[in-house]
DNA sequence: GATGAATGAGTATTCATTCAT
DNA sequence: CATGAATGAATACTCATTCAT
């Protein structure tokens, strides 16, 4: 019965918070955000509707963390810090990571697009800001992640046009390939067991653009 | 001095249904359904909450008579009753004609699209109906409306088969046709002004899948 | 052509007046005073709501104009301003007058019941004036109504006394009369066809009390 | 300090919510079921109008509850559950109690009567069940309780003609009975002080019955 | 007289948030 | 750390009443 360290506390702290979290982010993406309850993601957690505020200071509080997480999870798995650049080789893992990274993490993706419908959210992002990243802001932070990406893609478009010749149009071609992410996205994040065609799809997408 | 006549009347009340349902249109589109208040589409109307209920039995009753009244509308814009039938011609002007209904309906749209990412919501759009059209039965009507377009397009890329040959894969097209056109709406109807790049890219469209 | 006279439109709203309290006092008796809307009632009658307002001041104008009307019926149909009095032979014909009344208004009854169960109603009837009838004040009125009759029992069964002799007890005769008065009233009045039991019950209650 | 125990908490809900139900009660019977607010409920209780949608779901099921709760109550009191069987001896205890019961709970009586009265909730209680009673179906649990009520009642006249021999009429003295008690109760539960002549009344109405 | 559109005060109900224990 | 009782501001909705035509 020794009495357990400030370690094991955190831990213990840490892994409520990731079951509220996950939970809260399955209602969010399922349900929307304002037909959520508080009641209701602490009931089917398990816990209080008091602990919750031990852990969140509000309702949009707790969004702001499941976003945060769930950007900085993404940004890692792309590994975005590197360089900014974007290589024809990596192209193709790029489209194929975005692929995974949709179906894996779709709940959070189904709660981002019903986001960045609401206009009052969409204005946020639409000052896309150059700041270094503070991973406490959740917003800054995606703009950063969306304009990083953003950035790389612009990029590769242009060089493309190197290749391509005079008579290609890199604007044009990386608004089609934008538009085919979006469609592919959404059609992607509504699909609960891995679709079968999905693989003739992505390999028709890299072909295209690449 | 004399009493309104019933035509007087019936005129009042459609004038002052449409402006509730416009300002609700909005409203719901823009900040979302249920972060919309009743009293906050009546004072933007301009009257007050209890008129609203002489109008719309209840906040889901405005919202079906939006979603029918809206799907009313594009049904007709297309014509679809005649057969049923997408030529080649006729392919074209399909696709010119959904990016002039994205771009005037896009407050529709846009609610449209917040909707069907709802769980519930999206349950109810899988069971397509073949029941000929009721323009009082929203949902029924809409599965029409989406079950019509659905089949013409199926239609469409089967017989693109029997021109383009035994290598040519009509499921893959049709797929990347279905992404590549939702990418465009959600694209489309999130911009307030008509985009001067959009008939570069509605050009392209047409003819990558004509 | 000729204009209606001042009679004639009397008349008709007369006619209008009588429709409505007669559709109102269904429903109050039916549906509860609360339960039942003006909106309904005007429905109902087939005519407007403003109309009803032409004819009575408030819905509880509506109210006291029919219990009045009924009251003042109840009052005639009893004769009772003659003098009061009511001699053995007269009490049987009492007697089967309450059936006939209780039955033939009983929409009325219904209602009268239930407004005196209501504790603000009860309080009013409590206090028994002795005042001379005003036929517009309803509540005097119905006072004056039970007034009389009461007077008019009290009388009948203290003289029953020097005919049943010194062992005869009649306040509590009277009192189970009255309970058993109470008690037939709110037995027949529910009841929409005419009971074939009943004529047996009245000759019994006749029997016992006279 | 430390946390409320289980108990603790089902401690405070039992007294929070027998406070509620017996304000309710107290307001519903007086001033009408529809004529009270849950608001001026609250304030009488002393609480929150939001603790009371923690404790009853909505006005209606605070009402069964209510009923449900007095039902179960006079249920025991009268333990019913033994054999249905009301012997001569009995009937006069049987009578008294109907007599405490009326008076000590006068106010669910009231509410009963007034509830009676609504055309729907009489047709409710038309259908008379032969169910087993489960103590969560307020209506069912009812109807047992008049149905069994009912059945001892109509036994106990029909053997009492046995004793009286061929001239007695069984129905008409059963009815008499159920007249009698009506008006009593109706009489006796807008009594607010123990009635001095009731002890008298009673006396005669069992001498009448037995 | 007659209509029903329009109002607004009121009613039941919900829900994020606080707090005593 | 943990609980759920308690709050109150906000929300959808109702309905008696008014009024321009």
């Amino acid at each position: 019965m020794s009495p357990r360290t400030a370690d094991q506390f955190e831990e213990i702290r840490e892994e409520k918070k990731t079951l509220i979290m996950d939970v809260a982010l399955e209602h969010f993406a399922n349900e929307g955000y304002h037909a959520t309850t508080i009641s209701h993601i602490a009931r089917r957690a398990g816990i209080s509707k008091g602990l919750m505020y031990n852990y969140f200071e509000s309702k949009e509080a707790l969004l702001e963390a499941i976003l945060q997480r769930s950007v900085i999870g993404i940004y890692r798995y792309f590994d975005l810090n590197k360089d900014g650049y974007l290589s024809e080789e990596e192209f193709e893992f790029f489209i194929r990571k975005i692929s995974v990274v949709l179906h894996e993490k779709r709940s959070f993706w189904r709660l981002f697009f019903q986001l960045v419908m609401q206009k009052e959210v969409r204005e946020k992002f639409s000052v896309l800001s150059s700041e270094p990243l503070k991973e406490t802001e959740f917003f800054r932070g995606d703009e950063k992640f969306l304009s990083t990406i953003s950035g790389m893609i612009t990029d590769y478009f242009i060089r493309k046009k190197q290749i391509k010749g005079p008579s290609y149009d890199p604007l044009l071609d990386m608004n089609m390939f934008l538009i085919t992410l979006k469609g592919y996205a959404i059609t992607r994040i509504y699909i609960d067991d891995n679709d079968q065609d999905d693989d003739k799809t992505i390999n028709h997408i890299i072909e295209i653009f690449k």
